[in-house]
DNA sequence: TCAAAAGTGTTCTTATTACACCCATGG
DNA sequence: CCATGGGTGTAATAAGAACACTTTTGA
């Protein structure tokens, strides 16, 4: 085998961390391996990339098998390229992370896993490969990103309530947010639109709708508007 | 060839955006290529990485061909890896950004360049491959991160003055600075120490030196603390 | 004595925090 | 009528922004 060869005797790989929310704890979407290595482990959804494909449509690949769902928010973090974090050859992984509302689709296990579940994000066991410290990189990309660009409504229904959006910054940030001030805060940025409606049949009062005006925002940008939690 | 080999058919490298400063412009360390593809045009420095080598070791590796540096400010921003990213066949990049004192080196062309030299940031012409892209990112990271943590020290000697600073963050922020304004806040956050040494030969008043005082800060860290700028 | 950059405080404005009660609904 | 979560305002504090003059040195 040539030198050159030698270089080239090596694959990539792509890893997603697929994030939900369920009303109370931010949750990964993991899947059962059914196949060695770590056969029967927990891991993360991921996949060899092809030889004609970009990561980014490998990665959405990945999201589509397991779920369906395209289109979908997706943001690369990094690379994960340890000398033998596989064990059986030279595969370099591209981490991506996706937040998709966990309403719009059941998981199904892709040819590669044997099934797929929700686990919460502060309970996950040990996992397949270095897949443990790939969630925590995504996890500390999503917590920071979470407060400087408005993707948290990717985890919420079209339309939710302010308590529902409060309690989905708290699972992702570990932290209490005070109601009445994050409720002003997140009003005063004005990219909620206040739909008129209500919830229905809650044993309480019922709280008012709000949707996330895509539009307005992308408005906004272009004045140099900056969007902080 | 099996289908399995087909995935095997590639290579990835890391590139290394170099950023320096020269007390005016932030400055990147680019190469002008000596073999083909883009024979003659500039770039940045990278290498195919080793199969028995760390992708962040190979990073480090270029850095000590084209610097004679070790242990200096190093760190992952992403990968890039369109399908046609390379002309000569499918090779994902992952993409560093350095953090060097200019006075520590010359800079000698490594195997893989013919000449290498500062080039101004803000004045980078057309790269090879998708490195203008690759630059962008890392400019990005490197802005976002100098704000939250300390690492604007790394690309200033030992000792410096708080205009030299200034005009550090200054020009990685592309903004300008309110002297009081600056001084209250980093000397506020109490992670230089005052080296009681005054500049010597110019021609206006002498200015302190100040050094960075690592250990305080990680001490500080420990604590909760955090930098912002 | 001039030019050039160093050094220094205060006021105003804006953002952040802390905090407690009444309201609407379903059971 | 009770339990449950929804909804609201103000005062105190802290952080950020704006701003001008005196000092020290070498030429």
């Amino acid at each position: 085998m040539s030198e050159v060869d030698s270089f080239f005797k090596s694959a990539f790989s792509v890893d997603n961390v697929i994030f939900g929310f369920d009303g109370g704890d931010l949750k990964v979407l993991l899947i059962q391996r059914g196949a060695p290595p770590y056969k029967g482990k927990w891991a993360l959804p991921g996949d060899l990339v092809y030889p004609n494909e970009d990561i980014d449509t490998a990665a959405e690949r990945v999201l589509e098998q397991l779920t369906g769902l395209k289109g979908v928010y997706l943001e690369q973090v990094k690379a994960f390229g340890a000398v033998n974090r596989h064990p059986l050859g030279r595969v370099i992984t591209i981490a991506y992370y996706s937040l998709v509302k966990t309403n719009d689709f059941q998981p199904t296990p892709a040819s590669f896993a044997q099934s797929a579940q929700w686990h919460s994000v502060g309970t996950v066991e040990e996992l397949a490969f270095d897949h443990n410290q790939i969630l925590q990189s995504c996890l500390t990309q999503l917590k920071q990103k979470v407060r400087i660009a408005p993707i948290g409504f990717e985890l919420l229904p079209p339309k939710f309530t302010l308590t529902e959006l409060q309690h989905l910054y708290e699972a992702i940030l570990e932290t209490e947010l005070d109601k009445r001030n994050f409720r002003k805060k997140i009003l005063s940025m004005n990219v909620l639109h206040d739909l008129d409606e209500i919830q229905a049949g809650v044993a309480h009062r019922p709280a008012k709708l709000y949707q996330f005006d895509q539009e307005r925002y992308t408005r906004f940008l272009e004045e140099g508007y900056t969007f902080d939690v």
